[in-house]
Order: structure tokens, then C-alpha cells, then sequence
DNA sequence: CATCAAAAAATTTGATCATATTGTGGAGCT
DNA sequence: AGCTCCACAATATGATCAAATTTTTTGATG
């Protein structure tokens, strides 16, 4: 073993496990971009991690969809094409309002204000300009919104999905910035107040809509 | 390295890819039943592989929801509650029906006719009563019938959800015999074959209906 | 100057071993 | 008898090393 001079050593949780979320979040981020690859020995190096970890970490992603594994033993963050980005379309305008409608049912106040903190802060990161900081809340926001329903298998069908076009909405912020972002989230946020499951769901399903047009615009363009 | 001395050697595919294959079927056709559990020695005897193929193997599993992961380190296949089975009859229905309508526009005559074929083999196993012969070529139905969609990421959404209800589908049938087993298969590919893929969806959507009402049912009785 | 072959470097893959953690059974105590 | 505590067994985890495979570099030839 490696000797481990960590006093802070929070030693519940597997190095596999922390290197997995680490790469995760690579990835759903964009900070390593499509079409990128990964190598195993590179992210030893830059996650300070163990071969055995790192390797469990990424066979894991790759399952999930989040990596590629190109025949030749290379893996790597794979491209949309356009046919993927309408299948990503297709199942988050499947999956993603029947989760607000059941989250709904299920959502107390308390739920419904934290939610509301998440958005504030995401609006700021949209003023200022930060990118990741956007990306990171627009994720929790979704995610944390999502959790609500208590359907454990619908929500891990979408956090698949947003593993597959997250790379992707970074490119979209590089080529068209973080100002002309418009979202739902409010709309969605005050029919889920009022208890209008129906129109929650509308609302999530027009911000799914819009995310994922601009994602096939700018996928388009190139 | 461990000494191979197997002269047939097709060494082009890795072993934890063979192990993951393999492992995957237990699963999948509930060799493994719900609720057991599943040791990483256990595997190496049993598979006749090493422990670093059937880890990562395991990773994998555990990454497409066809493996829990409790805990303390215990890893086990998961027994489905009614909430989850309510969540697969959703999610199947929002995608596969999908899936058909892009096959319908795919499929060739020879596509069609080699799914004929798979389903006659498949109402033998019906016929004399073999459970497991009638799990796989259900299966392989499916799944040959939806990558004619050309749609790898809906694909492997379904193929996900496959992996969660398949281990419940050996009990159904422990528990009701294949006899009284009825599909829609029949009437899918002959709207296929009329080009009828609205018609071809319906007939899916009643298939998968018709048989995860029999998996809740079964369920609900526990 | 391009092309192809051989050598070298880098990387993945899988086995083995040391360590840590968890579960279990039995001894001893009240 | 019932309970606690300790020792032992089983299992998972992660590092390390050897072998295999792939990619890149190098050098030679037309």
C-alpha cells in the first residue's frame, strides 16, 4: 500500500469510489472534452490515484454510457452525432416530466426553497459569466429536483443521459456564452408550489427542449 | 500470468470483457436469483478467471443497476419493489415503442424474416416448457428487434431496463409455467412487414405490458 | 521525398501479494 | 441461559510486477 500520511483520512469511503466521482465529474462538465482521450496511467498521474482504482473507475463509466471504448484498447469521451442528439431529445422529453410529475406529489416546502436557493445561485453564475459554476448548479439543480420523485430507476436513467450531452453543453457555453441562456426553471419551480403537476411537467419539458436545441445547433454547425 | 495452455485461443477479446459476458447472463436470466449475493471469489471459481477480471466486471454491473451494491461491501443482485416496477413499466413504455418505430423505417425483408425465425425457435421453447431457452430467445427477440432502430443510446436504455426486470422473469415463470405465456411478437412484425409502424408500436407497447403486468403480479403476491 | 519495416516506448491487462475490514463462532462472565 | 468480547476466517481493496499489445519513432531503401 501506498503509505498514507492523511490525517483528514475520511477512510469510509474506497479510493475507487472518489476516483469514480472525480472522473465523473470530468467528464458531465465538459473538462475533458469529446472526442478526448483518457488514459489510464494519464489520470494515475493527475488524480494521484492507484492503477486498480482508476481502472475500476473507468470501466464503470464506460458502462454508463459517460466513456467510449474504442476497439483498440483507447478509450475516450465520445462525440454526438446528430442522430444521438435525437435520441437524447427523445428520452429526456420521455423521462424528465414524468419525474417532475411524480417529484411533485412528493415535494414539501422545505424541498421547494432549497430548490429556489439553487436557482438563485445559478442565476448569478449566469450574470457573472461562470461557466463551470453554471454547469455545476444546472446539474444539481436538475439532479436534486429529480431525487425528489423517489423513482431511484427513472433518475438513473436521466443522470445517464445528462452523463452523455453534459460534455457537449460546455462547447455550446464556449461558442454561444452563458448570457443568452434562458430556462424554465422558475416556471416549473411555481407550478410545482401550486401543486399543477401537469404544468410543472410542461414546463421541465420546454426546458429540456430548449437546452437540447441548442445543443443540436451548435452539434449541427460543425 | 496465469498458464494458458487453451490451443483454441481466440485472444482477440480481453477476459474481464468475457467474465462481464458471462456474469451478465447469470444476471440477466436469473441464474442469479434476487436478493443473492455475489462474492468476487465466488465468481473466480466459478467463471475460472482471475480476481482483477472479475472485479472490474462486477463495477460494471453494479454501474447498469443490474448489481446492488449494499453498504458494507456486499454486493448482491436486487430485488425489485412494486415502486420499481412500476418505474420499468413506465420506462419501457416510453422507449420502446420508440424503438420499433425507428426499426420499422430500418428493417429490411431479410431483417424481418430472420426475427420470424428467432420467434418460432422461441414458441418451441414455449412449447416444451424450457424456461431458460425461452428467457434467451426472448430476449435475443428484442434486442435484434430494436438495433434495427439504429439508435445505440436508446438501445442500451432498454437493454438497462432488461437487465433490472430479467432476474424477475425466471421467477414468473417458476412461478406460472411458460404455458400460459402469451406475446404480441406476431402482430409486431406483420405491421413491421405492412410498413404500419405506428400499428407495429402498439403492438409492442401491449407485449410489454402484458408481461410486466405478470411480473407485478408475482411481485405484489410476495 | 515518400514508404515501409523494425526497434523502442508507452500503455493496457491480468496475476499475486500485503493490508484492512467485516462477519462469525466460541469462550468467559454475570 | 443470555450477553459481551475477542479471536479467527472470509472477503474486499489497492499496490506492484510481469507479460502482451499497441503506438510511435527510427532508419533504411526505392
Amino acid at each position: 500500500m501506498k503509505d498514507d500520511v492523511n490525517l483528514t483520512n475520511e477512510s469510509k469511503i474506497p479510493a475507487h469510489e472518489t476516483v469514480y466521482r472525480k472522473l465523473r465529474d470530468l467528464v458531465l462538465f465538459g473538462e475533458i472534452a469529446p472526442g478526448q482521450a483518457v488514459t489510464i496511467q494519464g489520470l494515475t498521474d493527475q488524480l494521484d490515484a492507484g492503477v486498480t482504482p482508476v481502472r475500476e473507475a473507468i470501466r464503470r463509466l464506460i458502462a454508463e454510457g459517460a466513456l467510449d471504448f474504442m476497439g483498440n484498447r483507447r478509450v475516450c469521451v465520445p462525440y454526438l452525432s446528430v442522430q444521438n442528439v435525437n435520441e437524447l431529445i427523445f428520452a429526456r422529453q420521455a423521462i424528465e416530466p414524468q419525474l417532475i410529475l411524480l417529484a411533485t406529489q412528493q415535494a414539501t416546502s422545505e424541498d421547494l426553497d432549497h430548490l429556489c436557493q439553487i436557482d438563485t445561485e445559478l442565476d448569478q453564475a449566469i450574470k457573472i459569466g461562470d461557466v463551470t459554476a453554471y454547469l455545476r448548479r444546472n446539474y444539481r439543480f436538475h439532479k436534486s429536483l429529480y431525487e425528489l420523485s423517489k423513482a431511484p430507476i427513472l433518475v438513473s436513467i436521466a443522470d445517464g443521459l445528462w452523463l452523455r450531452f453534459g460534455p457537449s453543453l460546455r462547447v455550446v457555453c464556449g461558442r454561444l456564452g452563458t448570457l443568452n441562456l434562458t430556462d424554465q426553471h422558475k416556471e416549473t419551480l411555481s407550478a410545482m408550489r401550486a401543486g399543477d403537476a401537469e404544468k410543472a411537467a410542461r414546463a421541465i419539458r420546454e426546458d429540456v427542449i430548449q437546452g437540447m436545441e441548442q445543443v443540436r445547433h451548435v452539434m449541427t454547425q460543425t
